[in-house]
DNA sequence: TCCACTCGCACCTTTGAAATGG
DNA sequence: ACCATTTCAAAGGTGCGAGTGG
């Protein structure tokens, strides 16, 4: 494994968790630091952090189905996304080592329900369930293999079990979520807690979690982009009507190989003083699944957070999210990523930081949605207290 | 009664081991 | 013996509609 001599940034952290850490994260990329950017990663780095740039790969297709509303299928034993997330990444350090992380949060406090064609708030989100991060197959890997071409987060699979012991990400249905990838500078996935890291996020990207279609334009887009659904749309017999229910028989059973290495966030987190032993926390192990790390959020702890920067147009972004922009704050804390998730009383439906997939009408208009956004002020802060870290391997 | 959810179907795509050729 | 290419079977992924249950 090579190190990049450099790598001040993540030296300083794999020793001490030093305040300076992630002051260097945040400046990195953030205009709205500049001051601090001299100070933040001065110890020789020839590789200045914050160039690093995420270009969402398959925007077109996204932008297709964030039009009429996406949705993303959700099952007990986990499926995948379609549109599947794929983006490029670069600005990174050649040398240094990566771990790519992607993790899914709701985009607002509601409820949905699809009611004559169209989404209605359908009362308050549910509590939600465990957060869980899904970690890219070939983390770590050094910069230049992530900027050597694009990647995709084809195998992560979205499920409505909050019991699931497989690593999939843990969603409700009827809710909308949006995918956040963060950009970790660590040689393991165990050291991503010491790693500077960066955050990015796709507007539209974000969906309504659903266990089956309910927008039929959904389903036709579906089956005219992705090969399985249309294999199985345009396949010879629909005998579904002739079936039989009574006379069901087990299918065999198939035996899941993929090499996963989802990450369920939890213990993972930036620690707070108290561990700040530079040890890494064993995390403590949940269910069947050795390697499902999952955290339950406090909802009892908040977190302030600096609004989010302004993404650019392209569909591609630097740094979306940094830590706090207090003066001096300098890592996530247990304490403070233990935090409640975003979705507080007082948030009206008019509260949301990622535009909900918008209805038609509003669709038609100027295609705000067909960039990046400013975060709204009370959004990026709720959306920054979702928990960042909290881990599952699989 | 309504509606979200589960389940199994049968097809196509993907994957990877085995076979073949250079 | 080694490597590259091709073949092929099994595994995996898909939306649909009936059934279930709150």
């Amino acid at each position: 494994m090579q190190h990049f001599p450099e790598a001040s940034c993540t030296t300083a952290a794999s020793s001490v968790l030093s305040p300076v850490l992630f002051q260097c994260v945040r400046v990195a990329s953030s205009d709205k630091h500049p001051a601090s950017a001299a100070q933040s990663c001065a110890a020789g780095d020839s590789y200045p952090q914050g160039r690093v740039r995420m270009t969402l790969e398959n925007a077109d297709l996204w932008k297709s189905f964030h039009s009429v509303g996406t949705e993303m299928i959700i099952t007990k034993h986990g499926r995948r996304m379609f549109p599947h997330c794929s983006v490029r990444l670069s600005g990174l350090q050649p040398f240094a080592n990566y771990v790519i992380m992607m993790d899914m949060v709701p985009v607002d406090g509601f409820k949905y329900k699809w009611k004559k064609e169209q989404w209605e708030v359908a009362g308050k989100a549910e509590p939600q369930p465990p957060c869980r991060l899904y970690m890219h197959p070939d983390s770590p890997a050094p910069g230049s293999h992530w900027m050597k071409q694009s990647f995709s987060f084809l195998k992560m699979k979205l499920t409505n079990n909050t019991l699931d012991q497989h690593g999939h990400v843990i969603l409700h249905s009827m809710h909308r979520y949006f995918p956040r990838f963060h950009v970790i500078q660590a040689d393991s996935p165990y050291t991503v807690r010491w790693g500077p890291f960066q955050t990015f996020s796709f507007p539209e990207t974000s969906f309504t979690a659903v266990t089956a279609y309910q927008n039929p334009k959904i389903t036709k887009l579906k089956i005219d982009h992705n090969p399985f659904a249309k294999g199985f749309r345009e396949g010879g017999t629909h005998s579904h009507s002739k079936r039989c229910r009574p006379n069901r028989s087990p299918p065999a059973k198939r035996v899941t190989m993929d090499v996963k290495c989802c990450i369920s966030l939890s213990d993972l987190q930036r620690t707070p003083s108290t561990s700040q032993s530079a040890q890494v926390q064993k995390p403590s192990l949940k269910g069947g699944h050795p390697q499902a790390w999952t955290l339950e959020p406090d909802p009892s702890e908040s977190l302030h957070a600096e609004p989010l920067e302004l993404h650019e147009y392209d569909y591609s972004c630097e740094e979306q999210m940094v830590p706090a922009s207090v003066p001096y704050q300098p890592y996530r804390s247990v304490e403070n990523s233990r935090f409640a998730f975003p979705l507080g009383d007082a948030e009206g439906p008019h509260a949301v930081g990622h535009p909900p997939p918008p209805p038609p009408a509003a669709a038609e208009h100027g295609g705000q949605h067909h960039g990046f956004h400013h975060h709204h002020q009370a959004r990026a802060a709720d959306w920054s207290q979702y928990p960042l870290f909290s881990y599952s391997s699989w």
